[in-house]
DNA sequence: TTTCTTAACTTTGAGATTCAAAGTTAAATT
DNA sequence: AATTTAACTTTGAATCTCAAAGTTAAGAAA
């Protein structure tokens, strides 16, 4: 058996599962709309961006529509790959 | 969408996966068996087994067998089912 | 034009969690 | 008598989490 080791560590946390579920699905998600469906406070939020951003699992752009600031995030090849050797390690561990 | 509410902090822990996982697949699991499953030390497996055993996930059974001590633990019908909406939570978030 | 609001942070600090090392207990073995 | 094994418990340092408060820059409102 494998144990657990499939596992990766990033992924330990319910808010960062969240945040690459959202990216998963849809590309260029807004810093707001992240915000508003996974329910989070700014500090909580920034820093589990910062925390896959510093592991390059998400990427950042910032750019200003009209005079607003807007900051969308993209799950990186390297974090897509990772989610999904994590979501494949929970499958073998749980016999699926 | 209902972000990671549906996901159980009691698994936020790779090793604490783990040991539902084992637990999920067998009955009554002894302490050595899990400790060479998941490749953990005394002190970390233990602590574990005693959150997830707070909090009712998991139930303990001790007996000697012959002169020997023998641990035994499997998981509760509270366990089985956090275990399951976990599960269950993790697949609604990523869109299995 | 001064104040308010919004977006998107950063900083801070307290509390919770994690983990390995070391110590413990009691029995079995050498 | 000394060592080993099972199964812990204790300890303490490191890491992680999270909300509150502060920041910056722009736009809207008074």
């Amino acid at each position: 058996m494998e144990g657990y080791g499939l596992l990766n560590k990033a992924f330990d946390s319910r808010v960062r599962l969240g945040l690459m579920s959202v990216l998963s699905v849809n590309e260029w998600v807004s810093y707001k709309e992240i915000k508003n469906l996974l329910d989070l406070t700014d500090g909580n939020l920034a820093s589990h961006i910062h925390a896959l951003e510093k592991i390059n699992f998400i990427e950042i752009n910032k750019q200003f529509i009209g005079k607003k600031p807007l900051t969308t995030y993209r799950v990186t090849y390297i974090g897509k790959n990772a989610f999904k050797e994590h979501i494949l390690g929970l499958e073998k561990l749980i016999n699926i």
